[in-house]
DNA sequence: GTCTATACTCTGATAGAC
DNA sequence: GTCTATCAGAGTATAGAC
């Protein structure tokens, strides 16, 4: 909804979308049926589209909430702070987000695996301008000698491939580990020490 | 097929597997449809079902075959090789299956990001007894000091997570590089540092 | 072995009663 | 605002000619 007016039609919309997410992210785009996100947000099919005007509608709706999220907690790296704390500061966040939001973060995946078809101008646009600014400001910490050199931009690759992963590849994670492991309690401290001796300068 | 006879039935069945795993990596299983498939294989949607009584069975034949290669690399680390040389090389050798495999990679991809529908009972049953294995000489090999002490299976997950991640988002790594990058080249480089670093006792 | 034609099901979307 | 009924199109799979 555009503009949505009624607390009813608000809420409705919320559990629309809260259903969609559940959907899309378990099946893609196309592997999700309306059928499948009505029954979940229980409520008839027509209704769903009173509320949006088409499958296709609902999809965007969950990215582009998405993708503010997804930058927020890059954007929260100060140039201003002391380099290891902030990048630190940076892994812990990213992987609490993929504990707290694992729907969100296979949504995205979806997305790039199948050529990013509806999200690619996001990427090609804030995305890379956040990215080159935040890499700007790594370089300059390594030029001053406080982390150890490396290209910056991979180093960002890298932390947002480790931290996803647990989130996106969880079934694999939790078959592979077996029972009685907590997969991401684990990772926060494989990820503090892996970081941690990278960047040692 | 199962027994695959005339050298014809063999060539147009391994056309369409190609075909079909350029059309399901790209769009997954239910967003590929067969009229996709046929179009790349360059036949009728009937004569595929011919060779495969199924469109399922053309997916399961992909996996199938997808798992064996998969686990090669990890097979080929030696227990009585060199410690840093074994982890280096599987890194390098992971790397280069992103590489020269990438629909193989997000065809696997997929599959996980899904809950593994079709893969599940071999990823707790061979992946599971692999990774079990290598990590216990991972383990031996951080008991006597000859690389760092870590959790041995985020280990096995950190390089599966950064090499894939080259592959699999391969759209959004070169949208952020802009243009003037060889992604994997410099991936290379990058994850020898970054392992070197890690392993480093 | 390969094609045309088609049966049948699923799915996105609309019409219209309430 | 929400429902039942339904349409139109896409998609998997089969029948049968050649």
């Amino acid at each position: 909804m555009a503009q949505p007016k009624t607390r009813i039609q608000q809420k409705n919309s919320d559990t629309i979308l809260d259903a969609a997410l559940d959907v899309f992210s378990a099946s893609g785009f196309r592997g999700s049926t309306l059928d499948q996100i009505a029954e979940v947000a229980g409520l008839s099919k027509p209704n769903l589209l009173y509320y949006f005007p088409s499958k296709e509608a609902i999809h965007t709706a969950l990215l582009s909430e998405l993708l503010d999220t997804w930058l927020d907690p890059l954007r929260a790296m100060d140039p201003e702070g002391e380099p290891l704390v902030e990048i630190m500061g940076y892994v812990h966040r990213k992987l609490e987000i993929s504990r707290d939001y694992p729907r969100e973060s296979r949504l995205f995946a979806n997305e790039i695996l199948q050529g990013a078809p509806r999200i690619l101008a996001a990427i090609e646009g804030d995305l890379k301008t956040l990215v080159d600014a935040k890499c700007a400001i790594l370089q300059h910490w390594m030029d001053q000698g406080k982390i150890a050199p490396m290209p910056p931009v991979h180093l960002i690759f890298a932390i947002w491939s480790l931290t996803q992963h647990y989130a996106d590849f969880d079934v694999q994670v939790r078959a592979v580990l077996g029972p009685g492991h907590d997969p991401f309690a684990e990772a926060d401290a494989f990820l503090d020490l892996l970081f941690r001796r990278l960047l040692a300068a």
